[in-house]
DNA sequence: TATGAATGAGGTTTCATTCAT
DNA sequence: TATGAATGAAACCTCATTCAT
């Protein structure tokens, strides 16, 4: 994590509100909003420099090249992926997994359904597609997540008896659907969202309950 | 359709395989392999020139510019997204369409968890957010494809008492789960794809024949 | 003249009228409306070929390449300039010279002032400076016409003890008149023209009339 | 007034000899020697890059595109043109502005005799005829030079009975004939230049002079 | 730490010209 | 005589990256 600053040894991966990780939060957030207008390739670094307020030479002070600041721009996405992971075991632990669940479904649509974040997570995906490291980085972040969902849907009651296959299975298409929608509020961006968010909500629901 | 070549008065529009067609094709089946392994922006027009085998200045009598290449790539795959809608419909007629669908379960999810075919979708994708051509033509082919299947869910006995906007959220989330998975396969390249077809084959029976 | 055409065998230099010249004269037609609409650079053979309504292949078979085209307006140019002198030479014989040339004073002005003339004209200039052909067929042409003119100013009474050089001199500013209207529409194109034609027809007058 | 430069904020209108300034003109001075040699169109950034040993990318760095350098190049002559202007009217303060303009025939006609000279604004005028922006530049200069110059016409006390309109095609007039030697010098090379000076000199004379 | 001038490779696109038919 | 598909060089311009200060 944070690897992407070349002054390397003066952040030792604990540390994380030094000068230079502010200067860097101030770059990634300017590179966040290029890529999300105008997606990594037609993003300059003259641009971010811009955006950023920091001058294009001194960019290169705290990022290696430009692949580097998207991996940076990547990690913060899928750390904040692992955060709401996080959060729902939290929640989890008080009012049950599937009322925790049911309660993130809305502010869940609501996330990919704006627009831009949606915009921004196909456009990583996109460039998963071809840096080997970014498909990595998502793969793992990926799998992080799911296995530490995994470990909350097997203490339900009603769903301890099915096979682990199943389970996964069962995690899996829950975790389609939220991808899905990111997908489709770029097809279909007059979606009628309270509608929506009922039908997801049954079939969460069926995914947790039905114990065969 | 098909009005991206520049001498457009010689393609009558129904005819797709007169001389000029084929080698658009040419060029848009080079551009293919390109988008697919690069994304568009990192394919140059001399890389489409030498996987198609013709010289850049002459792609240029076929296609105005580069961004005409995407839009003909784009058209090709909702064109084949329409073909696959059309096929659903006639399917239907014979098998009905609850039958109808769960035999496309499983090919359609074939055909999302193809790497390859997941990644140029999401590319096209990734386009969408930032050429409003590009999302005009994804979305109008979207709305197409949703306004026939509609057609022939409100044929369904089961759901026909169902408020039309209900049969539209279920059908939107149907839809959902099918793009979700060419999310899933790039982020979850090692899921179990015959529980996830079992898993998926559950959901969408429940929103086929629920009736309340 | 007309050396441009690729089968030279086949005009005689003196055969205006074959059929090669019918269609030479199509592709300078066509190509004359271009220059003058974008001037010779930013005219394509391309463009020639569509007003012209003959292919881009076959043009270069009348013309070894844009140059000679370029080399064919010009000829046409000056061929119109050297019949303008002939004419006054006609003109003179019968009312004058003086009066030949007041009365074409008018005419002459209008011609310069019409901005697509000029227009042309210059970018011809323009052309002179940088092609050694096209400077040699300008001087040559305009050598010509002086001294056709020379001739007949010599044999005017007020004029004829004049020396040959002041003689010439004022042909040259006389000339030069002329010549700068073609700048000066381009300039000022709200010049009053009846105005200037009256100061214009004073000048000449002094310098064709004033003995001394 | 030289706002062709890309940071603008930092040159602010008056100063002209700040660092960026510099830069300026060394491409403004090669550009213009590659203009006059081989015109506009002709003229590729990458031998103005050469000429003037700045890299091709950091000319863009100064000027926004190839169109900006040639407005520099034209506005640096109109300046110049102005510089004359004015230069004849404090001459006119002293010795009159009958005799102030005599002085200047001479000098005049060397300016627009020099090859070099009329070359390039012939290629300015040509420009002109196809870019909006250069003609608008062109017509306003010299709009703004005939209004000081005729300013000067109106104290003389041989033309204050003159009409306004026939003041102003008088100027016109003049101006023509300086103008024509632009041309003259390309089509007439050979032209003897004393005994030219001499009849101009007489058409100025008269021009200013005659009071009817 | 910070700047921004500077580079040069490489991108898209145009165009004169050729050639098989 | 006539076509127009085809080429490839070269144009303009952008950009990631470096470096002197």
């Amino acid at each position: 994590m944070r690897k992407q600053t070349r002054p390397a040894e003066k952040e030792p991966d604990s540390a994380g509100n030094d000068a230079g990780g502010e200067r860097c939060q101030q770059v990634l957030k300017a590179a966040g909003k290029c890529f999300l207008k105008h997606g990594f390739h037609a993003t300059s670094i003259q641009r971010i420099s811009e955006v950023s307020g920091m001058s294009p030479g001194h960019i290169y002070h705290y990022f290696r090249n430009k692949e580097a600041i998207v991996a940076g721009i990547v990690e913060q996405r899928l750390t904040e992926l692992l955060e709401r992971t996080e959060l729902l075991r939290q929640e989890s632990v008080t009012v049950g997994i599937v009322e925790a669940w049911m309660a993130r479904v809305e502010p869940g649509i609501a996330l990919r359904a704006a627009k831009e974040r949606a915009s921004l997570d196909i456009e990583i995906l996109a460039e998963a597609t071809r840096s080997e490291a970014v498909a990595t980085m998502v793969q793992e972040a990926d799998a992080v997540a799911r296995a530490n969902i995994l470990e909350l849907l097997k203490q339900l009651p009603a769903l301890r008896k099915l096979p682990s296959k199943e389970l996964a299975a069962r995690l899996t298409v829950m975790r389609t659907v939220f991808d899905g929608l990111a997908i489709r509020t770029l097809c279909e961006p007059s979606m009628n969202q309270a509608a929506t968010i009922r039908v997801i909500k049954r079939v969460i629901r069926m995914l947790l309950e039905d114990a065969d």
